[in-house]
DNA sequence: TACGCTAATAAATATCATTCATCATTATCG
DNA sequence: CGATAATGATGAATGATATTTATTAGCGTA
C-alpha cells in the first residue's frame, strides 16, 4: 500500500467553538440554499474553511448538523417571546399573540421554516429531540391558554384544548406550505385576526369577551413593535363581538 | 476491457403492464415498510422479479415510482367518495363528511399518508404533480361547500372559505403527525365530529342550521357504512345547538 | 433458418456520506 | 531547551446506492 499522502497540509488552528460556530453558520447557509439533500458536506466544509472530516469530529453525522442548525434558529427564535406573552392579557388577545408571533417567525424565515417541517419533524426519532422538547413548550402554552380561559369563564367548558392547539397550529402551517410553494403570500397580522376570530368565536362562552382590554393595549404594543419592527406592526384590539 | 458478462441471463418477458404493476406493487410494499430513503432500488426490483435496470425502463428515477405509487393509492381512495359526498346535504354534514372521511382514510392506511405528507408534499416540483392537482380537487369541495353555505344565508358572509380549508386540513394533518409518531390513536368518529362543531360554531350564522337534516340521515349512514364498514360507523346526525 | 430489432440484463459508473491512517502542531518532561 | 508524547486536523480511501450502458436473449420476419 503506498503512502497515504505526500502533500504538505495546513492545519486549522482555531479553537473549537470558533470552529463549530463556523460550520453551523457555514452549514445553514447551505442548507438554506440547497435544502438538505443536496447540500454536500463538502460544500459546507470549504464554506466554513474547515475538511470534511473535521466537520465528523464535532457532529456525529450530516443530519445531527441540521438538527444542531434549527434548533440554534428555533431557540433564538424563542428567547424573547415568553417574556413577550408574559404580558398579554384575555384569551383572545393571548391566541392572537401566540398565532402573529408564529405567522410573523415563519414569514420571516421560510427557509428554515422548511427544514424543520420538512426534514426533521417528520423523523423517526423526532421524538427525542430537544426541538421536539422546545415545540412542545411553545404549543403547549396555546394549550394552557384555553383552559385557563374555560376556568375563568370566558370559553365554553366543553372545549378540546387540544383540538385547538391543533387547529391553530395546523392551520398556519397549512398556510406556510401555500406561501412556501410560492404561491401567494400573507399578512401575518391580518392572517393571525382572522384565525383568531375564526376559533374564538368557535370556543368563546358568551357574546362579548370579559377580559381587560384596554389595560394591555399599550404593552401589547410596546412588546410586538420590538418584535417585528421590520414586518409591520400588529396594534392590540379589543375582542370582537360574536355575533354580526 | 474483458467482455462485461460471461453468465448465462434469465429473460422476464411478462408484458409491460403487467411488470408496471409488478414494480409499483413492490414498491408500495418496500417504500411502507422502510421509508423512501431506506428503500432500495435492489429491494424493489428482488421483490417484483425484475432486475434493477428494468425499473428505470418504465419509471425515470426514484422518485417518480414513488410518486406514481402514492398517485395510484390516493386516485383509488378517491373514486367512491366524490359519489358519496354527493349525496349529503347541509353544511354542517358536509363538513363532517369531507373531516371523517380524510381522518377515516389517514387511519386506514398511515404508512401511505405518511409518504405523501412527508416525502412528496415537500418536494420542489410538487405543484406542477398529479397528486397536486387531485389534492386540490379534493380540498376545494370543502371551500365550494362553506361557499355555498354562505350563499344559502346558512353562513356568516365575513367567512373566508380558504381560511376553513386550511384549518380543517391543517388540523387534520397535525393530528395525524402526532398519531404518525404513535403519540396515541384517534377515532375518526368523534374527532370528525369535534373538529366539525367547533369550526361550525366559528363560522355558523344563526344559532340553528337550516338544513332539511333529517331528510338525508338515512342516505349518509348508508354512504359512510359502505365506505367505512371495517373501521366504525358514523351516523349522521342533525346539527348541534350553536349555543349550550 | 438466418437476420435484425426490441427490450431485459447485470456489470460498470458516479455521487456522496463517512471513516481512518497520517501527520502538523502543541504540550510535557527530563 | 530539545526530545518525545499527546492531540486533533487532514484528505485520501471506503462503502453504500442510484443510475447508466454495453451486451445479449428472445421474438418476429423474410
Amino acid at each position: 500500500m503506498p503512502p497515504r499522502t505526500a502533500l504538505k497540509r495546513q492545519v486549522n488552528r482555531l479553537p473549537p467553538e470558533r470552529r463549530i460556530s463556523d460550520i453551523m453558520a457555514a452549514a445553514k447557509e447551505v442548507f438554506v440554499e440547497k435544502g438538505y439533500n443536496d447540500a454536500l458536506i463538502t460544500d459546507i466544509a470549504l464554506r466554513a474553511g474547515v475538511v470534511e472530516g473535521s466537520i465528523y469530529r464535532f457532529f456525529a453525522n450530516k443530519r445531527e448538523l441540521l438538527v444542531k442548525v434549527v434548533e440554534h434558529w428555533f431557540e433564538e427564535m424563542l428567547r424573547d417571546d415568553a417574556e413577550q406573552f408574559a404580558a398579554v392579557r384575555g384569551s383572545w388577545n393571548q391566541i392572537r399573540f401566540i398565532v402573529y408571533t408564529h405567522l410573523a417567525s415563519i414569514h420571516r424565515d421560510p427557509a428554515l421554516s422548511r427544514l424543520a417541517l420538512q426534514e426533521i419533524r417528520p423523523a423517526p426519532d423526532y421524538r427525542g429531540t430537544h426541538l421536539f422538547e422546545l415545540n412542545r413548550a411553545y404549543t403547549q402554552r396555546l394549550v394552557d391558554v384555553v383552559k385557563a380561559g374555560i376556568a375563568a369563564g370566558e370559553l365554553r367548558p366543553d372545549t378540546s384544548p387540544s383540538l385547538v392547539r391543533d387547529l391553530v397550529f395546523g392551520c398556519i402551517e397549512h398556510r406556510t406550505w401555500t406561501f412556501l410553494r410560492g404561491e401567494g403570500d400573507y399578512d401575518p397580522a391580518e392572517t393571525a385576526e382572522a384565525i383568531t376570530n375564526l376559533v374564538y368565536r368557535g370556543v368563546a362562552l358568551g357574546s362579548e369577551p370579559t377580559s381587560p382590554m384596554e389595560s394591555v393595549v399599550a404593552r401589547l404594543e410596546t412588546a410586538t413593535a420590538r418584535l417585528e419592527a421590520a414586518a409591520g406592526i400588529i396594534p392590540a384590539k379589543s375582542s370582537p363581538a360574536l355575533s354580526r
